[in-house]
Formats: C-alpha cells, structure tokens, sequence
DNA sequence: TTTACTTTTTAGATTTGCCTAAATTTTATT
DNA sequence: AATAAAATTTAGGCAAATCTAAAAAGTAAA
C-alpha cells in the first residue's frame, strides 16, 4: 500500500503540530521559517492539506489542524520517537546525532512497521531527548505540570513555563543556563530555606531561591 | 545531507542491475515491465541517468551500468538485504512480510546508520532469502550453490537461496514448509516431467515441480 | 528487399512541490 | 483615520517523474 500522504504533506502537518503546540497560533510566516521555505510555498500546501481535511484554513484568517490533521502529526511524532530511540539504545548513536536520521525514516509509512519495533524496543514512554511517544492510538501520557518546589527529588522534568518573566528573572535563569526546554532534576532540598539543588542535564549542579522555585514551572512523566 | 540520488533513479539502478545480472541483456521494455511503468518513461530516465554518468547508453543501442551505477546499484541492494534481515531477525517478522517494507527503507540514505546496523545485526553475510549482501564497500561473497533439480539423489543439503522471490512462490514453499536453512534430500527424480519427491528433515516427503525446483538453491559437501 | 511488426524515442501534458515578483489584506504607527 | 509596514496570497514559472499518442528506428518475414 502506498502512502497515504507525502513527505511533504507529513512535514508541514507535524511542522504544524509543533507550533500550536509550543506557541498556541501558528501563521504562515512561522511554518515558512520552521520548515526553511517560503511563504508563498507555504499558502500552496495549505490549500492542499485544507483539501484534504487536514487543515481548517481560511485565507488571511490563520489556521490550526483538523481532528484528523491531529492524528497524522503525532503518528508522524510517534515514528520519529521511536527511531531515535532505536538509534540511540540500539545503534549507540549519540542523542544528538540522530535527529536527521529519523526525519527520514519517520516517513516510512508500513504501520505494522512501527508497532513492531513499539514492542522490540519495550514500548518506551519518552525519546532520548524526553519527550513523550505518543501510543499505537496517538494518545500521549500527558506530561504532569507543576513548580519546581513540587517537583519529585530525583524525577527528570523539562521546563515548560516561567512564572515571572522580568528581566532580572531571565538573567538570573540565563546565567545559570536555565530554559524551555532544559532538562533537569532536583536533588536535594534544604528544608531551612526551601533552596534548592538542580543538577541540569549534561551540566553541574546549580542552587536555587525558593522565589525562583515557584516561577519555574516543568513537566514530567507520572 | 540530502539524498545523492532520488528514490526513483535508485530503483532503475537496482532494476537494471538486477536484469543484468540474471539475463545479461537488458532492455527498454524489460525495465519497463519490472518496474511497472511505461516505456517512454524509462527512456527519460535513461537519459537523466547517463547525464549522471551512472549509465552507459547510446538511443536505439541499448545500455547497461557503468561503475560508478553499478557500486550505487549495490549500496541500495546492501540496504534493502540488511533491513530484511532486521524485520526478520529482530521484529520477527516472516521472510515474506519483509520485501515491501525494505523497498521503503533502502532509501534511507545515512551510510552511518546501514554500517551501524550492519554491526548491530553482526556483519550477515545473507539476507532472509539467501541472498548476498554486500559489504560496505560494495563486495559480496558469491555462496556456491546448486537449484534442486542438480542436487545428487540422496544427499543432505541445506536451503540457501530462492530465485524467483515472487509471493505465490512464497507461498507455496511456505505451505511446504521449505524455508531458509530447511534441510532435505532428494528422494526420487521423474524423467517423466522432471519431478521430484523430496525429503524434508524430520517432516515427511513432499513433490516438488520442475519448475520450483529450479528456483530452489542449496549447499551440500561434496 | 520491401513490407509488417516490434521496440524505442519524441512530443506534449499532467501533478507535486517549490520558487520569485507582484498584488492584496491585515496590522501597526503616526 | 490615513499611511506605512508586515504578512499573506496570487500569478506565473520551473524541475522531476510520470503519462498517452504519435513518430522513428530497428528487426523479421514474405
């Protein structure tokens, strides 16, 4: 059976998913600079996917996916997760070598394919970079959103949020390397003062304020 | 880096290594007809090919690959034998699930990710249906080997190879339960019809026509 | 060897996905 | 509110890979 939808179509929908994800909208200047194209390109393959009922799309009106737009994109997500993390446990290739590898293999289309591997790679729940593979169903385990005071001692988290983004703020998590997206885990809490001890992923162990604590907000696997 | 070749100039590199290979000639339609297109759009490719430089050809005097299309041609076989043996071996999949799943993913073009999983599968030096695969410089060991109907009565020999890999010819060495390193031994030939009745190790005596017969590949010691 | 048949190639379209340049619509700024 | 700027879309093209129909070249047969 041939694919149903083309590299391409994949990419725009998961280019799509992505940005609605992290951004809430998604404009047609976002996808063209995501996907390294143009913009006109971009209007084209709108026009496309919204034929195809992928796309709620009006023109000059914005648009997000439709339900089965949705579905695509996270079975899209679901393969890329997968491979890189055959790449990574089996082929012992680093985490930071495989992205490009697995943005072609996500687009092998055979479904019985990639539940095959699901299972010889013992249905892992997140990629090696930590995020979440969606199931055979493309439902995720929605990662659990809270504080980095409540933060489980020990659990990974990635941070997902910052509660007071002033600019002393911003510095203070810049000087010590913290982002969106930066792994890291608490490993030991100072009931004196509710400090705390964050070692960052790759990075040595940083110190923080309870007053930073409440305005950092991660995510993390239950 | 992109893919040097796209995905339709490596399939007429292998279709015409393939044709040279088992018929030494090959020709405009036979490429055709292996590749379940049109004439004329062979002949376009034909061009572009030898534009490449991967194809020796002169319009109404036939072709064949040069050296640098034929290592291509070989890199492309490697992959496609090496993903068999993975479905095969790792995902349990049976040998004649795995063709059309491999026709997707030899195209994957990381030459890093086959030598990686060329060492995870342990360097084979077969695929799932007996056939070569080559090395990762494009050398491959020819196994020596006999079609059924020049195996001497009475001898012990191992399946090593299939010819015609068609899926009703699967199907019905499946039902036969004659596979890869099945061994059995020739019981009875008749001259009638070059028939034969053959002994499957630990399993009973099963006819063979003549035609599956030369399409069957064993090893035995002399 | 001349005609008939087959094979191969050309000519001209089509589809997909992309492009540039120009027009249009929306948004932001005086 | 008028105008400038930015975002988006249209218009018109291009390249790859395919197709059909027709022409050309090669092969075979009367």
């Amino acid at each position: 059976m041939p694919a149903k939808y083309s590299s391409s179509k994949e990419n725009y929908l998961k280019a799509i998913f992505h940005l609605q994800e992290t951004h809430g909208t998604v404009t047609t200047n976002d996808v063209a600079n995501e996907l390294q194209t143009r913009p006109a390109s971009v209007t084209d393959m709108l026009k496309k996917l919204k034929a195809q009922k992928l796309l709620l799309y009006e023109k000059y009106k914005g648009f997000k996916l439709s339900n089965d737009g949705r579905k695509v994109a996270l079975q899209i997500i679901r393969k890329h997760r997968l491979w890189e993390y055959f790449l990574v446990e089996k082929l012992r290739f680093g985490w930071d070598e495989v992205h490009e590898i697995a943005e072609e293999l996500e687009h092998i289309s055979s479904k019985q394919l990639i539940d095959r591997l699901d299972e010889f790679l013992g249905f892992p729940k997140t990629d090696p970079h930590g995020d979440p593979i969606p199931d055979s169903q493309g439902r995720w385990v929605q990662a659990k959103q809270v504080d980095l005071l409540n933060l489980p001692l020990n659990k990974v988290a990635e941070v997902s949020g910052i509660g007071d983004q002033s600019a002393e703020m911003l510095e203070l998590l810049g000087h010590k390397n913290i982002g969106l997206g930066t792994r890291l885990e608490v490993k030991k809490k100072f009931a004196f003062d509710n400090s705390l001890e964050v070692k960052i992923k790759n990075q040595h162990t940083v110190t923080i304020s309870e007053h930073v604590a409440k305005n950092v907000f991660v995510k993390y696997d239950e």
